[in-house]
DNA sequence: CAGTCGCCCTGCGTGC
DNA sequence: TGCACGCAGGGCGACT
């Protein structure tokens, strides 16, 4: 699953190839997406109108029509999108088609994802609304991560992936960014310094911006809309890592499990 | 309430 | 080779 850097990505190219484009028709092959497809309805609301911007919010990516409305795709786990004439493909859910003949096509093979339409802001706001902070936002300070650690045991691993909390954070950028502040994942929220926290926010910034600059991370299947790899997987400095050395420090990775998740870090160089 | 677990679903790698 | 099992970028509801 894409997590920020992949979405956004996923969004800037989509965000040339389609703005200005009228979808023709919508397709969909499958009702169980983790909320229901429904497919008449969404083609209904789209046949004919063009999609005037695209955005990410969080792991959303909203394509806004115009006369209002909104296509909210999310690409849970393994979902990708590309833009193609191909035939239809194993796990190919939905398609939008497009006015100059191509189609942009949703595949994810276990259907964690979801396509929904929201014809107006109000009920964009019931899917969008409730999301934190932006973690590339000036909004998300030290002081912000703080506050909202001041009484938290939570492991801060598992803190930094709340989506209540900061948004965008998945399970390979919560263990990058952790190994990037020095800061050990088994470390109660709470418990952080403000300079451990500083560093953290910094380093959260950081590694989703460098990964924005290559692409995102594959590890099996997420593919850019061109369906090139993202390059930012040779860069983990953690994630997928057990038993190899630290690029750091020399130390040796390890892995545990937290809150369900893998988690990799460096016994060595995280306090 | 905070925190963890199981579940949604499919595919792949591992080990017997 | 073949099968069983565990695990995988997310997120939600149901537990303790």
């Amino acid at each position: 699953m894409p997590e920020l850097p992949e979405v956004e990505t996923i969004a800037r190219a989509l965000r040339r190839a389609v703005v200005g484009r009228t979808l023709t028709r919508f397709y969909g092959y499958t009702e169980k997406l983790r909320q229901p497809l429904d497919a008449a309805t969404i083609n209904r609301s789209v046949k004919n109108r063009s999609i005037v911007a695209v955005a990410r919010r969080a792991k959303f990516i909203v394509l806004t029509l115009d006369h209002g409305g909104a296509v909210v795709i999310h690409l849970g786990m393994t979902g990708s999108l590309r833009i193609d004439k191909s035939p239809r493909r194993a796990h190919d859910h939905a398609v939008f088609a497009l006015d100059h003949g191509e189609k942009l096509v949703y595949n994810d093979p276990r259907k964690f994802g979801l396509i929904k339409f929201c014809p107006t802001d109000a009920e964009l706001k019931i899917l969008l609304g409730k999301l934190a902070v932006e973690p590339l936002a000036a909004a998300f300070t030290p002081a912000y991560l703080a506050a909202k650690n001041a009484r938290a045991a939570t492991p801060i691993k598992t803190q930094i992936m709340k989506q209540e909390i900061v948004v965008g954070v998945g399970n390979i950028y919560a263990s990058e960014a952790l190994h990037r502040a020095g800061v050990a994942p088994e470390r109660p929220a709470k418990s952080l310094t403000a300079a451990e926290t500083a560093a953290l926010v910094a380093a959260i910034k950081d590694v989703l911006k460098e990964s924005i600059k290559h692409g995102g991370t594959t590890i099996s299947d997420y593919r850019q809309l061109s369906g090139r790899e993202g390059n930012f997987t040779r860069r983990l400095r953690v994630y997928d890592r057990a038993g190899l050395d630290c690029r750091h420090c020399g130390g040796k990775i390890r892995k545990i499990t937290q809150a369900g998740r893998s988690t990799y870090f460096c016994e060595k160089c995280q306090v």
